[in-house]
DNA sequence: TATGAAAGGGTCGACAT
DNA sequence: ATGTCGACCCTTTCATA
């Protein structure tokens, strides 16, 4: 699919804000409410807008613990094995197969580091896992959720180097 | 702050769909709209709710590609230091110190495997990057912005290990 | 702190360009 | 694909219990 500037201007304003009116997003891109709804749904539609989720601060709400855990498992395992088994726990918020020694990473979210702990036992108890090896988050640099706004490089000429680029061929 | 059992269902419907009407959740949890605004007024005061925001699918936008690159700084780089400087690229989403052997691991998201070294070689060329050790992720398993609704552990007996426990003393 | 009423504004569909 | 219009619903504020 084809993304204009419009599309992305768009997409911007309800990254920022996904409560942002139609009226208030037409009237900074010079276009009719009516024209913008029809612009979200047609982007919804096409996946680029998956939903609209109101932003939560993990530690307000008591998760104040992350850790990161490789997971080193037997030869055969799939991939899809480890993501339904991984995805069991709501504390897993991320998990990948990566390139390395490691066969996938998990991003943890937990309430303590005793809690980290329990989960990881968890996971370490499912029969494809050979061991882990697991980093306490110490401090948090930069957050997706925060990133918002530090959407566009000053100085990129490259349009793939735009956080809301064009489509590009795959 | 305290959260009670209709603080923690806005939350979660919020999360669900940001653009759900206060009408609407006030229907479902019993209470009137006006109530359901002053509560969701007072999470954003106090933090818990930081804004509402579009979920977006960076494939369907082009970025195909991410990353995790483990830092590795010298002796006395502060976290600061590496937040500012990684900061400065959009592809870094996400980025914290950790236990273990690197300092700092960062997530990044590009737009292929090339943008991806270009992002490594700037920010090893930062002074106080030692080396790097990157993996590129294969199959992304379990994405945060997916898990809306695992929000709940079914077995779970102990209030912490809800994904939106009553606020819980650090 | 919750409710209810009134005013203002947004959404969303239909129709025309 | 965009703009205009109109009905309906929601939000917001204020007064009240």
């Amino acid at each position: 699919m084809e993304l204009d500037r419009l599309d992305r201007d768009i997409i911007g304003a309800l990254v920022e804000d996904a409560r942002t009116t139609y009226a208030e997003i037409g009237h900074r891109i010079g276009l009719s409410a009516s024209a913008v709804k029809r612009r979200v749904d047609r982007l919804r539609e096409t996946g680029a807008i998956t939903g609209f989720s109101a932003r939560i601060s993990p530690q307000a709400l008591g998760w104040t613990t992350e850790a990161y855990v490789e997971l080193f498992c037997q030869g055969k395992t799939s991939p899809s094995a480890i993501g339904i088994a991984v995805a069991q726990h709501p504390e897993v918020v991320s998990a990948c197969t990566i390139t390395g020694e490691a066969d996938a990473l998990l991003h943890i979210r937990a309430t303590d580091v005793r809690h980290v702990e329990r989960v990881i036992e968890r996971i370490a108890a499912e029969p494809f896992v050979v061991r882990t090896k697991s980093s306490i988050v110490l401090s948090r640099l930069v957050d997706d959720a925060q990133r918002i706004g530090a959407t566009r490089r000053q100085d990129a000429t490259d349009p793939r180097e735009h956080a809301i680029p064009a489509a590009w061929p795959a």
